[in-house]
RNA sequence: GCGAGCGUGGUGGAAUUGGUAGACACGCCAGACUUAGGAUCUGGUGCUGCACAGCGUGGGGGUUCAAGUCCCUCCGUUCGCACCA
């Protein structure tokens, strides 16, 4: 028979639906299995990197329901969002239809592959069941101080009209439309992430089943400081100010005070000062700056404020400057120079002329004169009695003095900034806010949730849609009942997808946000699978909220994902013109641009985008090679945290591999069906042998989809069904036919989580009972897994000179004795001393000769 | 600058613990079957050499009977953060 793939794969999808065996219910006396894979935005079609999140995530989640566990693998949308919006503009269709539309195509995608969801779990996160919980928990966090709003300087991004989180600025630009980022100031909804940073990070160094390079890069995120907080008072004021400093061990040599200029003691100090014009245009000129712009200019400048404050250790007056190298939002935004000891400050001091205190040696003996700021640690010089002592012990100590005289205290400070939700956006979660000129900001009591997405809006207008929609708008205080304004902000989309995975639990629940039975039995999630994208943004607020959850008491788990796989991106060849840009393959002939006929630069590899033309369609894929070879190419193609390199003739091998199991199976189905059981137990050689190949090929396909090694357990089924293919003419006897028939059951089970829709087909027309699906996993027995001979290499002097063979119960002695008298090792050791013989059991012996 | 990772044939990649480097696949070569083959099957394929042999996991050094694997050092490369006090 002639393996195919159309005749079968759309019926397996439709009869594993109607008889819905991939349906999950906490009421199982199995172990359960989370497995979950990001959910997509729908943005209308998937792509390669999608077809890789799933297959892995299937694969995964196939082989623990075939080992028996209770799982659980469910599937939904990510539905809010702006390009749904933009696409509202742009064709005059609605976001709500457009994403409608969208799901039901991506649905339709999904479902092709043949990925064994419970879709009777999927969720949309643009439907009010959904969107009215995170209003609930909105205003619950709101309660606590975890929700807040305030008025700061935030990003905004002019493309896209509205103001973005800190982790959405990519080099200054917005991590959507790579158009620049600018500063605004604007009164913005945040949640107070801050307050969990020292759990989100502590926790990092918990998380096992995660990799070491996103854990690294949400610790550089969170960015822990430990130093102390010191407070300088200022000459002919009351006021003081307060700084943050990781040395407070080079205190001494301290010398001037800088202040970002946004701080507030900066327009403060200028107020009385003959220079305050000058010094309010110094501000303006660096505040006036984009962020970017301020970054890149890396000229140390400052303007004096004609004030002075006291160190107070040497008591010394230290001058007052605003500088523009001092960052508002990181520590206080006040920083004690100590240009000794600091590279910027040491630029600083040098253009201002000003002293320059060295206070740490490097070694006790070194040099005093200093042509560059030294940072790294040593002894204390010119520190009154902390003289002599080591910079690392000087720093507790000067701390400890400090805490005495009540101008300073240890004090650790963080990078991460709380997470600014507000998004003037129409295609989101209305912030459940109504503002009263009475009472405030109000939050919509709970019987008055959701708060609808109006239908009716317009998007011709530039802004956020919402705030022209009088109906939305204009409402009245729930609390005093006077005409009072609406919030029109709708939140960050990151935020319906910090929950999602505890809605799977119970995604009908209409009483919460969740039924706690059910979270508490399926969470946490075992095995998380997605981008390495996300490393930073979607983990760290999903942890976030799940910990604000704890803290509420409705979950009782620290940390939402067990285990984490990134999985790498899809990449493919691009070729580009020197005039035309990026060349689609048509847009080539004979290795020359088809529209100016001059070369096409040589091609690069990188991730699959569609403005670099080298995007391939799933979809064209599985009409050509059908879902399981596609499936199969990207698990096989490389190790999942790996990049793949698209390759059509390793596609094509996948193709050639999954019709040769179905040739193999095929040509056989008179032994399936046949009366000849399977065997128990190997009989004669060639049985011998077929059980070798089938104990060696489970140990290893389980051992490596364990371990995530799906190109090697591919490769273990590859090779087991090229060894079939030799002995499938050696079958003249029944128990060598038995084993046979084992074999190639053994084989349709190792296939099933890869290749599942030819397995099934397989498996049913071997006349097979129930669906392979559902089927055990094949376990294996060790002893079985070995040969009776094995291969000895045999090493004179650390080369190998030989190699035996030897029955596997040999001894020691006797592979020594065998060795020894090999005839390609007896020149090496004739008239020579043996000096040493060691014998690694199973494997090789290694003679060494004088 | 700080942090994390990577470096193996023509290509993608194998090699849990130090123990026969290059599994499996792509590509290429040869053969078989064919009117034909971009189908299928079989065999070959790290490099040098006629075989014996020698050389080979980014470079150099070290530990060891034995190193892709451990240690030191240098080089290259990818990713994240970065005027963070």
């Amino acid at each position: 028979m002639k393996y195919n793939f159309a005749d079968f794969e759309e019926k397996w999808q439709k009869i594993w639906e109607e008889n819905k065996i991939f349906r999950a219910s906490s009421s199982s006396s199995l172990k359960k299995y989370y497995c979950l894979e990001m959910f997509p935005y729908p943005s209308g079609n998937i792509h390669m990197g999608h077809v890789r999140n799933y297959a892995i995530g299937d694969v995964i989640s196939r082989h623990k329901m075939m080992c028996g566990f209770n799982v659980i693998h469910p599937i939904g949308w990510d539905a809010f969002g702006l390009p749904a919006e933009n696409a509202a503009k742009q064709n005059n269709r609605h976001p709500a239809e457009w994403t409608r539309e969208n799901i039901k195509k991506m649905r339709h995608q999904l479902k092709r592959m043949g990925l064994s969801y419970d879709w009777s779990r999927e969720v949309a996160t643009c439907l009010p069941e959904y969107y009215r919980w995170e209003q609930q928990l909105f205003i619950k966090m709101w309660e606590k101080g975890l929700a807040y709003k305030k008025r700061s300087g935030v990003n905004w991004c002019e493309s896209c009209g509205t103001v973005l989180a800190n982790e959405q600025v990519e080099d200054g630009k917005c991590w959507r439309c790579s158009s620049d980022v600018v500063q605004k100031e604007l009164e913005q909804w945040f949640f107070k992430i801050t307050e969990y940073a020292g759990e989100l990070l502590d926790c990092t160094y918990t998380l096992l089943g995660w990799s070491e390079n996103v854990l690294a890069m949400q610790r550089n995120w969170i960015g822990e400081s430990s130093g102390a907080e010191i407070t300088f008072d200022i000459l002919g004021t009351d006021e003081k100010i307060t700084v943050f400093s990781t040395r407070p061990d080079t205190l001494y040599g301290a010398t001037f005070m800088l202040l970002a200029p946004e701080h507030p003691l900066a327009d403060k100090l200028l107020e009385d000062s003959p220079q305050r014009e000058e010094g309010l245009a110094f501000i303006k000129s660096i505040t006036g700056e984009s962020k970017e712009a301020r970054m890149e200019d890396k000229q140390k400048k400052g303007f004096f404020t004609g004030r002075n404050c006291i160190n107070p250790v040497t008591y010394e007056q230290m001058p007052i400057y605003i500088a523009n190298y001092v960052l508002m939002d990181y520590g206080t935004g006040a920083v004690m120079a100590v240009p000794a000891h600091d590279e910027r400050d040491f630029d600083f001091a040098k253009k201002y002329e000003l002293p320059i205190v060295q206070v740490i040696q490097p070694k006790e003996d070194s040099p005093e004169d200093i042509t560059e700021a030294y940072a790294g640690e040593g002894f204390l010089i010119q520190s009154d009695t902390f003289d002599g002592m080591s910079s690392k012990n000087a720093r507790s100590a000067i701390v400890n003095l400090l805490e005495k005289q009540g101008s300073g205290k240890k004090s650790v400070t963080y990078r991460l900034r709380d997470w600014g939700v507000s998004r003037q956006r129409y295609w989101g979660t209305p912030v459940p806010f109504i503002y009263c000129g009475k009472c405030g900001a109000v939050p919509v009591p709970d019987k008055d949730l959701p708060v609808l997405l109006p239908e009716n809006v317009k998007f011709d207008t530039h802004g956020n849609p919402l705030d022209s929609v009088q109906e939305f708008v204009n409402t009245v205080c729930p609390k005093c009942g006077d005409p009072a304004r609406r919030e029109t902000d709708t939140m960050d989309t990151f935020v319906e997808s910090s929950w999602y995975f505890l809605r799977y639990c119970s995604p009908q629940y209409d009483k919460g946000m969740f039924d706690e039975t059910e979270v508490n039995y399926w969470m946490p999630v075992d095995q998380y699978i997605g981008g390495v994208e996300h490393a930073v943004m979607h983990l760290l607020y999903a942890r976030f909220f799940t910990k604000v959850l704890r803290d509420m008491g409705y979950i009782n788990i620290d940390e939402p994902f067990d285990n984490l796989l990134t999985q790498g991106m899809v990449c493919k060849e691009t070729q580009r013109c020197h005039t035309h840009g990026w060349l689609n393959p048509s847009e080539v002939k004979d290795g020359n641009c088809v529209h100016c006929q001059t070369p096409v630069i040589a091609g690069r590899t990188e991730k699959m985008s569609k403005s670099k033309k080298n995007v391939v369609d799933p979809d064209d894929l599985i009409k050509t090679f059908g879902a399981d070879t596609l499936r199969l190419f990207s698990l096989f193609a490389a190790p999942p945290d790996k990049e793949i390199d698209w390759s059509e003739s390793g596609v094509e091998g996948c193709y050639r591999f999954i019709s040769r199991v179905f040739r193999l199976v095929t040509d056989h189905l008179d032994l399936l069906k046949s009366d000849i059981p399977e065997a128990d137990v190997p009989q004669g050689e060639v049985s011998t042998e077929i059980f070798l190949y089938i104990h060696a090929t489970v140990k290893k396909t389980t051992t490596d989809i364990e371990r995530f090694q799906f190109n090697t357990a591919v490769a273990a089924i590859m090779e087991f069904v090229n060894s079939l293919y030799i002995l499938q003419d050696k079958l003249t006897d029944t128990a060598t036919k038995s084993a046979f028939k084992s074999a190639l059951i053994t084989l349709m089970r190792l296939c099933a989580p890869f290749t599942p829709h030819v397995a099934e087909e397989l498996w049913s027309l071997a006349s097979m009972h129930g669906f392979i699906s559902c089927e055990g996993w094949p376990t294996y027995k060790e002893e079985y897994t070995l040969h009776n001979n094995i291969t000895i290499a045999v090493q004179i002097n650390g080369k190998i000179r030989a190699k035996i063979t030897v029955p596997r119960n040999c001894s020691e002695q006797e592979v020594i004795e065998k060795s020894l008298a090999d005839e390609k090792v007896v020149p090496y050791t004739k008239g020579r001393i043996l000096t040493k013989k060691i014998y690694v059991h199973g494997k090789l012996v290694s003679i060494v000769v004088k």
